[in-house]
DNA sequence: CAATATTTTTTGAAAATACAGAAAGTTGCT
DNA sequence: AGCAACTTTCTGTATTTTCAAAAAATATTG
């Protein structure tokens, strides 16, 4: 495989992981494409390089820019506005987990809780309670590991989790 | 909020969760009304409740039964066959993890540790390697942390993860 | 084995999403 | 101010996804 093929298949790669998760694939190519760049990238190489509309990069860019995981940059002298892809990794999966968390858990964590006080007094009532406490509570474990993640430090994380999850 | 109520919002809460997770919302909101029936539903009450077509809940019923949360389920002198959720919700997520680390995950793995052998001998080679040797790392955090969820007994895990994770 | 009930698959249409291209808006220079 | 270099927003179109309805297959009963 060239590098050439390497570069493709790993945007490509990325791009389809987002959707099976939910997110615009052109979006997460993007986000590959300036991963991998050792330098800055204007929107004009953007688009060239993965065929897409000035009016889709300038909107995916903006949507990182939002998710905090890509930069503008300014060159002195040029007046082309230059995008960075944050690079470190840990940063990128708390940012991700943080937008993730605040954007679909805790919505959810909220309605669930809202159901829980339902007081109809049948067994089918009973049983919705059970349910639905019983999902509050997957839920709020997904909410407490995403949490994990943004609390953690940065090198301290993949130590502590690497441990605790050999222990099992 | 009355109970039927409190059951139409459950139904739609959780098919929009599932959305942003990249996952049919038809299929998740017919596995949310069958979570809460109290006994087995069949086809034609699936349809009637969701107001979907017959070819509709067929599909996402046998979808939910290849994801291992839903189970065919006959009553003597009955032909039609009727349909009921797995109600641990532990032993659910443990599925969907199960699921979602084998047709999404491993396979992003894989490609990575290819990508990562790529041996050109260039600075932005270089810099390649060493992403996509960061990004295989975090992927590969995410697939323990999955796995743990698979491995995991169903009550110790609630007890473990809560108590690893409160310390942080 | 027919007649009937029920399930499954297929197909084309509708709905949702993503996108190109153009128009409009900004910024900065002379 | 007027012009040029860019960026952002808008609008209609294309693509993808979801789905209803019909057709086909399968199972069950008499």
């Amino acid at each position: 495989m060239t590098f050439d093929e390497a570069k493709a298949k790993f945007v490509q790669t990325w791009g389809t992981l987002a959707t099976q998760w939910g997110i615009n694939r052109t979006m997460a190519q993007i986000h590959a494409l300036l991963m991998i760049a050792p330098d800055p990238i204007d929107t004009d190489t953007v688009m060239e390089q993965l065929q897409i509309s000035r009016g889709n990069a300038n909107m995916n860019l903006r949507e990182l820019m939002d998710w905090g995981l890509v930069y503008k940059q300014l060159k002195p002298g040029d007046r082309r506005e230059y995008y960075i892809a944050e690079k470190d990794v840990w940063k990128i999966a708390r940012q991700v987990a943080k937008e993730r968390r605040r954007r679909e858990i805790t919505p959810v964590i909220e309605v669930l809780e809202e159901l829980k006080k339902v007081n109809t007094d049948t067994p089918e009532a009973e049983a919705f309670r059970k349910i639905v406490g019983d999902l509050s509570q997957v839920v709020g474990f997904a909410d407490n590991t995403l949490n994990a993640v943004i609390k953690a430090e940065e090198n301290w994380l993949m130590g502590q989790f690497l441990t605790f999850f050999r222990s099992i």
